[in-house]
RNA sequence: UCCUCCUUAGCUCAGUUGGUUAGAGCAUCUGACUGUUAAUCAGAGGGUCCUAGGUUCGAGCCCUAGACGAGGAGCCA
């Protein structure tokens, strides 16, 4: 006798064999049929119980979440809506679930809802088969840089540069409550922390995997990432995890093609390997659209969404071809824009980059070549002195996926606009050092990986592709 | 951080101009039925109307403050 999983079983036809399935009871009808799941796929099997021979105690027992193990054989299915079913021989109550206080019911729950009930939420379908594809396209991602000849670094998550620019940062200290040691002068002294010096967690571990892109050639990054930043949004979380890859004698145009590429192959890949997930997905929106009003639908479901980024090119546009659309834009001549576009040189708006990837192109954009003055002081200045070397790849519902870089090599021009930027050569001097000792031109970009899940899956806000998301003034969990 | 909206049964939501005993569907429980597909049918139980004040003869409903949640903006990935 062999145990067996759900996704074995239903591709099975080994008819006749005795077989052991463990799972959780999602539906139990008529005292009679089971559907069983056991997390090995979106799909539930059927198991049927001789209820005249099973006693009132169990059959009572078997509610929605029970845990059960059932021992039975494999027969092609008498009723309409399966292949094949489990004919019971055996079964026992694992665990019991209350179904008085069982939060998760056979019915339709609110997302806010489970998200309150996130230790549990991952029992449903909707959650079930988003965490399958954000594994999957885990390791597609890993897979891709793999196969690319790429290096894996580990950055560090505590880091002691306060110069990553790249937001707000999470303090780092041993010091117990209203006991920090205080300097003369009264400020903290982290002199005698634990590290020695002021400390917090990482933001970003592009500057640390530059390090590894000038020695190994290629590498990238794919771990968590903090930002303290107060942002109350559907895009945005506190911790989140990022890919970052760093490429040596690589420029932007390389860059830009190593994020199109790579996007369209890990997507490629789950288009594959997440069938049943995806297509779950795909009814699941295409349901929820439903309740939307018209305007606001989308004309591609998310499988069709999927299948039209990876078969069609990103569109690329540099900010001065982008600025020169927007500005003779309808919406921008009606007034319609809360930021209307009158210069160059100003930031994008989420309205803005909504119009260029949705109204306008109607498929992925990369913009590069941004004016210096609103973008970090490690991006290459261009020749013209006022834009930089900078891409932002823009997607869809989501906005802005990947922002990245060829990155300053030339130490004299490097130096300049840090100190105009007031940031302190001390602080980076190992930075530094990769232009003093065999610099050259290098990119890379940070890909917000929840981003990506939730373009891959379709789910409206962020918080419900993470396991356990962290927000501000929530941490639960 | 700002703006808007929400908060009523376990869940999703109605609730009229401020008026007597607060409603529905689903879930749960009891019974019937038994090849069902979120089964069906009959019945029952279930409420701190987010919190604290205020107005009023009377507040789920009006006012003030706060909390939680959602959407949008900013910041960004």
């Amino acid at each position: 006798m062999t145990k067996s999983s759900v996704l074995e079983l239903l591709q099975s036809d080994k008819f006749s064999q005795e077989i052991t399935i463990k799972g959780w009871v999602r539906t139990f009808r008529s005292n009679r049929f089971i559907a069983l799941n056991d997390g090995s796929t979106i799909n539930n099997i059927q198991c049927v119980i001789d209820f005249e021979n099973t006693d009132e105690i169990t059959l009572k027992r078997i509610s929605t979440g029970a845990a059960v193990s059932i021992k039975g054989t494999l027969v092609e299915s008498q009723g309409k809506g399966q292949n094949v079913e489990i004919q019971v021989s055996e079964l026992e109550i694992l665990g019991d679930s209350n179904p008085d206080e069982y939060p998760i019911q056979p019915k339709k729950h609110s997302l806010e809802f489970l998200r309150e009930n996130a230790h549990l939420r991952v029992r449903t379908n909707t959650f079930s088969a988003v965490m399958r594809v954000r594994s999957k396209l885990s390791f597609a991602v890993h897979k891709y840089f793999q196969e690319n000849g790429f290096n894996y670094v580990n950055t560090p998550i505590i880091t002691g540069s306060d110069a990553e620019g790249a937001g707000e940062m999470f303090r780092v200290t041993n010091f117990e409550d209203n006991k920090s040691p205080v300097t003369e002068d009264g400020k903290i002294d982290y002199s005698k922390d634990f590290f020695g010096k002021e400390t917090n967690l990482t933001v970003s571990g592009q500057l640390e995997a530059e390090t590894f892109a000038m020695s190994l050639g290629k590498a990238y990054t794919f771990g968590p990432t903090f930002r303290a930043e107060n942002s109350n949004t559907t895009r945005h979380l506190a911790e989140f995890w990022m890919i970052e890859p760093e490429v040596a004698f690589m420029d932007l145009d390389g860059n830009m093609d190593l994020a199109e590429d790579f996007i369209k192959s890990v997507l490629k890949d789950i288009l594959e390997t997440c069938k049943d997930d995806l297509t779950f997905l795909d009814q699941r929106l295409t349901q929820e659209e439903k309740s939307k009003p018209q305007a606001e639908r989308s004309d591609m479901s998310l499988l069709e969404k999927l299948q039209f980024i990876t078969e069609n090119n990103f569109k690329r546009v540099s900010y001065t071809e982008a600025i020169e659309i927007l500005r003779n834009s309808k919406p921008n001549k009606k007034k319609k824009f809360q930021y209307p576009i009158n210069e160059w040189g100003a930031d994008l708006q989420s309205e803005h980059e909504r119009f260029l990837v949705e109204k306008h192109f109607k498929c992925p954009v990369i913009l590069f070549d941004y004016p210096a003055t609103i973008k970090a002081f490690y991006m290459r200045l261009n020749e013209d002195g006022k834009t930089v070397r900078a891409m932002d790849v823009l997607f869809p519902g989501i906005g802005e996926i990947v922002g990245g870089s060829q990155r300053e090599e030339r130490l004299d021009i490097l130096k300049e606009k840090m100190a105009a930027l007031d940031i302190d050569e001390k602080e980076l001097w190992w930075y530094l050092d990769l232009r003093k000792y065999g610099t050259a031109v290098h990119s890379g970009f940070g890909l917000g990986f929840e981003r990506l899940v939730q373009f891959a899956t379709g789910m409206g806000n962020i918080r419900d592709v993470i396991p356990f998301p962290r927000t501000p003034q929530n941490a639960e969990f």
